[in-house]
DNA sequence: CGGGTTTGACCAGCGC
DNA sequence: GCGCTGGTCAAACCCG
């Protein structure tokens, strides 16, 4: 395994106006921890709105390639080094999690050529990273290790340590490119990232300055 | 000592 | 009905 240390940290980034879903986070695991559950990273998160997710669901706005994430403004240091940047692209083909194996719950508005879902919500997609854990921020606790018919890898299975909170996700390396780790997230998280990191950006015409995250650390409850 | 990981066993769904 | 496969459980073990 690479033990890269690092610690995960997930970059929260202002969603750009018009941006409904303002869930364009950035991810950034600078390594793996070395025992892995304790923070899978990535963020993508199930994102708020399964709906818009289902129907607008596009990849490229939470995750960045070299390219794109050398480019990410307002993000500074998320790269510390070149070493470990995931490369977030669609699953090819669904079996084990279709391209993006887009939500489920409300939503699917292209539900019409999938007869039936199920009612969780479910995101998978492709990451190219060394490592198998990316860290999202959230606490993963790992239950689960099983070697599946169509991969030569074993997939890991992690539920989220928090009490209450069934999301749940599947970890494995593709089986056509083991550069790459397919992870498929089920559920929505009912609580915050426990490692957000909230940080303050400018208004360029106010100059003023404010907090962007997932939730203003003021106005929790 | 508490929390997390490992790993074999068990169970349910599905196809033949 | 049977066998296969994926998903989960739970006891033992490990680590901070």
């Amino acid at each position: 395994m690479a033990a890269v240390g690092a610690h995960p940290v997930l970059y929260h980034h202002p969603a750009p106006a018009g941006d409904a879903s303002s869930m364009s986070s950035y991810f950034s695991h600078g390594g793996s921890s070395t025992t892995s559950s304790s923070a899978s990273s990535f963020t993508a998160a199930l994102a708020p709105t399964t709906t818009a997710l289902a129907e607008h669901f596009d990849i490229s706005e939470f995750l960045f390639d070299d390219a794109a994430g050398a480019g990410v403004a307002g993000a500074p240091g998320v790269f510390a080094d070149g070493a470990a940047r995931p490369v977030v692209l669609p699953v090819p083909d669904a079996a084990g999690g279709g391209a993006i194996i887009g939500a489920a719950a409300g939503g699917a508005a292209a539900a019409s050529e999938v007869p039936e879902r199920p009612r969780t919500t479910r995101i998978a997609f492709r990451t190219r990273s060394e490592i198998e854990i990316l860290d999202d921020g959230y606490k993963w606790r790992k239950y689960g290790k099983k070697s599946v018919k169509n991969s030569p890898n074993p997939r890991n299975y992690y539920r989220c340590s928090t009490e209450g909170c069934n999301v749940k996700k599947r970890v494995e390396r593709d089986k056509d490119d083991p550069s790459y780790v397919v992870t498929t997230y089920e559920g929505m998280h009912n609580h915050v990232s426990p490692s957000t990191v909230y940080y303050a950006s400018q208004d360029a015409a106010s100059g003023r300055f404010f907090v962007a995250g997932t939730q203003p650390p003021g106005s929790l409850n």
